[in-house]
DNA sequence: CGCTATTAAGAGTAATATTCTCACAAATAG
DNA sequence: CTATTTGTGAGAATATTACTCTTAATAGCG
């Protein structure tokens, strides 16, 4: 089908909220959850890997939550998307581990390879503020 | 996982073992199948959407089967790909009949829009020889 | 210090989509 | 009429996606 998932909708959603909401220095899950409609224990998960990938800094406990731990300008949708979908790959071939026994005659490589360029480059150019007009 | 599926995948091997083929005029399925890896029955499917689409042409019957149905300079990737997978559409809301909830105030519309654009010039600019090589 | 309310983190389950199989129907050349 | 080949529908197996429930950490308060 090649399309985004639920995961990057609900993640780059949320990280849109944190950037409208800049000023405030910690936000709950619970309260994206409730602005954006977002199944709050899903969205709880998806905030992982965009922690482990220094998008998003976290505290727990009372008047814990999250915030972007850089400032949005320094961070594009192409890194967010891949926080949360893992490294862009079209095809299966294009990923580092790929073994296809078609590999050197099926030509597909190339074209794949190109395509996917193109779309990372337009996700890499736009960064977070880009996203709240 | 934004990713191209094993239909999409399966049909171009298929499409481009049809191209290395062309003088023949007609292949089995059952050959593509064997030559190519490809489950048989699902392969059979996948000629479906491609005969529907005007890229394949069939005949049933003692030497029947399949083959493209014009000059493959004249049938793009893009073509193909969209017959096997459908529309393309890297987000939701790139769909025709899309409604999101979230549609005007998110600002993903347009970066996915050209995004797409961007990867579906790629696959539009390939034919079909661009795979043989 | 220790309890409690609050919040993120993690483990586990349900729903859905994809991939594949099987059985049989329809067409066609010889 | 028969052998061969594509077409179709139901559905099983598997993988992926989406969601839920339980556990762990933290700050504040008595």
């Amino acid at each position: 089908m090649i399309r985004l998932t639920k995961a990057g909708e609900y993640g780059l959603r949320a990280v849109r909220y944190l950037v409208e909401n800049g000023d405030k220095s910690r936000i709950s899950i619970g309260d994206i959850s409730e602005n954006k409609k977002i199944p709050e224990p899903f969205l709880r998960k998806l905030f992982k890997p965009l922690v482990q990938q220094g998008i998003i800094f976290s505290t727990r406990g009372v008047s814990g939550g999250v915030r972007l731990s850089r400032d949005p300008k320094e961070i594009t949708v192409l890194e967010v998307v891949e926080a949360l979908e893992g490294p862009l790959a079209l095809n299966e071939c294009l990923l580092e581990d790929a073994s296809c026994e078609f590999m050197t005659e099926c030509g597909m490589y190339d074209v794949w390879d190109e395509a996917q360029a193109a779309m990372a480059k337009v996700l890499r150019s736009k960064n977070l503020t880009d996203l709240t007009r």
